[in-house]
DNA sequence: AATATCACCAACCGCACGATA
DNA sequence: ATATCGTGCGGTTGGTGATAT
């Protein structure tokens, strides 16, 4: 048996919100608050929505200080880092830029980042690289990885790959993918730092996976 | 010009968790 | 201890406009 739902999904109303509504919302939020109850709040100002509904509303569009231009180059990275660093715990990332909702920058990630990290074509790795050291047991293959040692292929969705022993990680980033598995070898962590776009995990860690 | 496909993003859905009775 | 409720969160969907064919 699961929960009940939070209202009669027959008696409100779903889709776009109208500029009449938004304003009832506002105005009653601004004088009022929410009085901490989400579900209470629409039928108290006449409203024909659902309170997670308005409380959506309120949190992603109508809330004050909220920004709904382009991100910049600085938001870009801190995003990825961030991702990298705890995966798509996108609240968290959220509390980290002023203004920026959570909905806001999972979007963002979904149809824009992700498709800079994680080019869907298949990329070579320059021709000038080293060759490639045997698979050890100590590299880690993250985020579904998949590098091909033999050919310095690597192929889509690769992400983050990590020496433990060394503390050495390399990731591919924005588009550009130069990492091959030879590279976590040649470069260490202070010297990736110098890589831009490159982004530097602080610690080995296995990241999660989101497709 | 018409149609198909893609990109973007607002909004919805369901689950997990904490508070409380 | 446990059932219920409200909230917060992340994943997903669907509408719309832009672009490609």
């Amino acid at each position: 048996m699961g929960r009940a739902p939070c209202c009669d999904k027959a008696k409100v109303k779903k889709g776009p919100w109208t500029p009449e509504e938004d304003a009832k919302l506002k105005s009653h939020i601004q004088t009022h608050g929410t009085g901490g109850n989400w579900i209470a709040l629409p039928a108290k100002i006449g409203l024909k929505r659902c309170g997670k509904s308005c409380r959506l509303r309120w949190l992603n569009y109508l809330r004050p200080n909220l920004k709904h231009g382009s991100f910049t180059a600085d938001e870009d990275n801190l995003i990825c880092t961030l991702y990298l660093t705890i995966g798509s715990r996108w609240s968290v990332i959220a509390a980290q830029l002023p203004g920026r909702t959570d909905n806001d920058i999972k979007n963002y990630w979904n149809t824009r980042l992700k498709k800079k990290l994680f080019p869907k074509q298949r990329i070579r790795s320059e021709p000038t690289l080293p060759p490639p050291p045997q698979l050890q047991e100590s590299f880690l293959c993250c985020n579904n990885l998949e590098v091909d040692f033999q050919h310095h292929n690597i192929w889509e969705n690769s992400a983050a790959m990590i020496d433990l022993p060394s503390q050495m990680g390399i990731y591919s980033a924005m588009s550009q993918l130069h990492t091959s598995s030879s590279m976590a070898n040649a470069i260490s962590l202070e010297e990736m730092n110098n890589y831009q776009p490159w982004i530097v995990l602080d610690e080995p860690r296995l990241l999660p996976y989101s497709q």
